[in-house]
DNA sequence: AATTCATATTCGCCGAAGCGAATGTGAGAG
DNA sequence: CTCTCACATTCGCTTCGGCGAATATGAATT
């Protein structure tokens, strides 16, 4: 355990480069009550797939989200730091983006599409957000 | 208040990204225990003078410190950012500096040094960092 | 196998940010 | 008034990060 620290002190830069952007911060709001399927990301924020896509594996490389595969569809979630101090500044992060304005009305929007009685039809048949399901 | 949190959000990323900086997040720790004047951090941290003082107005730019000057001396404190949730992710991450390895060499460091019998030659005058005089 | 769909990655461009070196500013000493 | 000291700012350079556009991958469908 010669580097023990050595690693936690370059993540904890890592976790706020993650954090210092907009678009990320929504993606996270979007994803902090359960899965979001990449598709419905890309409807609710109305920004490019390649930069959705660009900013969630950003996310994924600094640790604070994890994805998981279901057929053609990717799902991504929050995943807690493993650090504990990060894990709590994380948490923190979250209840904030929680109360802020803008991100109430991306929540907002995204319930209003995927609960829609018929989805938008770039969206036929995409497994909706976990949270937002019966 | 038409743009009561258009401030507020724009301030969120400006908050990582001051974060976002190994130097920036030694300069906060240095100082997480009381004022300190700038010759100490550029002698504690090694690093050039204007390198110093370019990381510190990026930090009063984002609203994380605070400068009082005395005479030639300018100090430095942390400063509780106005919003409470920016305030608590703020005080987590203080915390979190705290227990990290190379940040409590940076504090045993200027311990040592301004506490030592005679101060090196370019910090003689200097008024030291507040929360190491008895 | 060929096609389609969802997603990921690459490329080239541009603006932002960090750096060292040099210079500017403002308070106090002489 | 001048000089010095502590600090701030500017300049040119390089690197990094984000973007749109194009392209690649990989699963499912035909």
């Amino acid at each position: 355990m010669a580097k023990k620290e050595a690693r936690g002190e370059a993540q904890t830069e890592l976790l706020f480069r993650a954090l210092a952007d907009r678009t990320r911060l929504r993606l996270l709001n979007l994803m902090a009550a359960g899965e979001v399927c990449v598709c419905f990301f890309v409807e609710v924020l109305g920004e490019s797939q390649p930069k959705i896509s660009r900013h969630l594996a950003y996310l994924r490389r600094a640790g604070v989200v994890a994805a998981r595969r279901e057929g053609k569809w990717m799902h991504y979630r929050v995943a807690t730091p493993v650090d504990p101090h990060a894990a709590r500044v994380f948490a923190e992060v979250l209840a904030w983006l929680g109360e802020e304005q803008g991100m109430r009305k991306d929540r907002a929007r995204m319930a209003s599409i995927c609960c829609a009685t018929s989805l938008p039809v770039r969206l036929q048949g995409a497994p909706r957000p976990a949270a937002l399901n019966p």
